[in-house]
DNA sequence: TTAGAGTTTTATCAAACAGTCAAGATTTCG
DNA sequence: CGAAATCTTGACTGTTTGATAAAACTCTAA
C-alpha cells in the first residue's frame, strides 16, 4: 500500500500520462475497436484484444481494469467523430449543395472508418444498452436543430417537404451500408471495381437518388415510348 | 447401443418427425433468434437460449447437438424468407409501381420480422463467415437477374439511369434500418407517433425519396425565389 | 546512480461456457 | 395394457473467460 497500484487510482490526481502509457492504451483501443466491432461487446473477449495488441492479459488490465472500461472508452470518443459531419450541416449554406457533401462527407466515413462504424451498428443492433442515455443527451438535440434547418429549407422551397428526421435517417442507412454490409456489397458487385472504383459509383448513386430520385423527368412518366430490350 | 440416441442418426432415414420435436425445434429457434439477432454468434449462450426455450440445457442439445447447429438452422430458413420480395420484382409490371411496392415489402418485413433483420445484420457485420458460400450461389445471382430487369426499364426510359445494385443497396439500407436501428429511431423521433405512425410517415418519406429525391421540380433550381425563414 | 514510480509477468481463481453421459420419466402404438 | 421409442434430467468434464495478487522488472528524474 505504498501508494502505488493501479491507473485509477489517480484519475482525481489529474496526472499526466507516461509516454508508455498513451503508446499502450492507444494499442488496446485499437485491437478492441477491431475486436468489439465484429463480435459485439459479449462475443468479444479481452484474451484476444490482448493477443491483438500484442501483450498480456494481466497486463492490457493494468490500463483497463474492466473490459467495459475498454468498451466505454471507444463509445466515448465514437460519438463525436461520428456526428461531426452532421454538425457540420450549415443553414446559411446553399441548400442542395449543403446536403451533396453532407452524404459525401458520411460516405467517406463509411470508407476511412469502417470498424467505428460497425462497432455503433453492433451497439445499436444490441438495443443501445450503454449509450441510449448519450443519444438522448447528444444526438437526440442535434438531429432536433438540424431537421430545423431542413424544415427551413423546405418552407423557403429550396428542398423538397419530406419528414427531415427520416431524410437524415436516409442518409445515414445508405452511406453506412457500405461499411457494414461490406461483405455483401462485394459479393454482388464483384471483384471488377476496386474499392476506390465502389466508393465512387456509390457517390455518384446517391447523389442521384437524394437529389432527382428515380421517376424520369423529361417524358410523360405515364406514357414513355416503347423501346426494345 | 440399441439404436435409441440421438437425432443425428436418423437423418439419412427420412423419418417423420414427433409432435413433441416440431414443437420443441420450433421453441428453441424462436429463442435463439432472440439470442443471436442482439448479441451475435459468440456473444449467445445456449443457456440462455435454453432459459428462453423454457427446457434444461442437455434438452436443448437433445434437439440441436451444437450451438452451430441451431445458428445454421435459423440462417437457412432465413435467407429464403429475406429474399422472397425481391423474387416478387416482376419485370412484366409497371416499373415505378412496381419499385413502390418492393419498398413497401420491405419495409414491411421490416416492421414484422425485426429479429430476422438484426440477425441477418450481425451476420454481415461479422463478415458473413457462415453464408458468405451462400450470398455468392443465392443472393448473387438473384441480384444480377433484377439488376438487367433494372436497366431494361432504364433504356426504356421508364426510370433514370442509375447503378442498378447501388439502387437495390440504397432499398435494404433504408428499410432494414428501420429494424437494425430502431433504438435510433425511437430516441429521435420521440414516443409522439407510435410504431404504426412510425412506419406509415417512413412509408410516405421513402416513396417521395425514391421517385422524386429531393430537388424541387417547379422552380428554376438554380435560382429560387427568395423567402424569410 | 539510485529511489521510487511505473510497468510487466507468473500464478491463480471462481464463474461461465460448450458439450457428454447414463439413468429415469414420458409418450406412442401395436 | 405393456414394451419400445422418445424425451428429460442431474451430475459431470474440460475449457475459456474475466479478473486479482504479488513478485519482478524497467524506466525516469533528482
Amino acid at each position: 500500500m505504498k501508494g502505488t497500484q493501479q491507473l485509477k487510482a489517480r484519475a482525481t490526481e489529474t496526472q499526466r500520462k507516461t509516454r508508455i502509457q498513451i503508446e499502450n492504451e492507444e494499442k488496446i483501443l485499437d485491437a478492441a475497436l477491431e475486436e468489439f466491432s465484429v463480435h459485439g461487446f459479449r462475443g468479444a473477449t479481452i484474451d484476444r484484444i490482448a493477443a491483438h495488441a500484442g501483450m498480456s492479459k494481466p497486463n492490457l488490465l493494468y490500463y483497463f481494469r474492466r473490459k467495459q472500461d475498454i468498451y466505454e472508452a471507444l463509445i466515448a470518443r465514437l460519438l463525436d467523430t461520428w456526428l461531426e459531419p452532421l454538425r457540420e450541416l450549415d443553414a446559411i449554406g446553399d441548400p442542395l449543395p449543403e446536403l451533396q457533401s453532407y452524404i459525401r462527407r458520411k460516405l467517406e466515413m463509411a470508407r476511412d472508418f469502417p470498424r467505428e462504424s460497425r462497432l455503433f451498428a453492433n451497439e445499436m443492433l444490441q438495443g443501445a444498452p450503454r449509450i441510449k442515455r448519450l443519444l438522448q443527451s447528444e444526438l437526440k438535440p442535434l438531429v432536433d436543430e438540424k431537421a430545423e434547418v431542413l424544415k427551413g429549407w423546405m418552407k423557403a422551397g429550396k428542398i423538397n417537404a419530406v419528414d427531415p428526421r427520416h431524410l437524415i435517417f436516409s442518409i445515414w442507412s445508405t452511406t453506412q451500408h457500405y461499411a457494414d454490409f461490406d461483405v455483401q456489397v462485394q459479393v454482388i458487385l464483384g471483384p471488377d471495381r476496386g474499392a476506390d472504383g465502389r466508393f465512387e459509383d456509390a457517390a455518384r448513386y446517391l447523389e442521384t437518388l437524394f437529389l432527382d430520385g428515380l421517376r424520369p423527368k423529361t417524358s410523360g412518366a405515364d406514357t414513355p415510348r416503347i423501346r426494345t430490350l
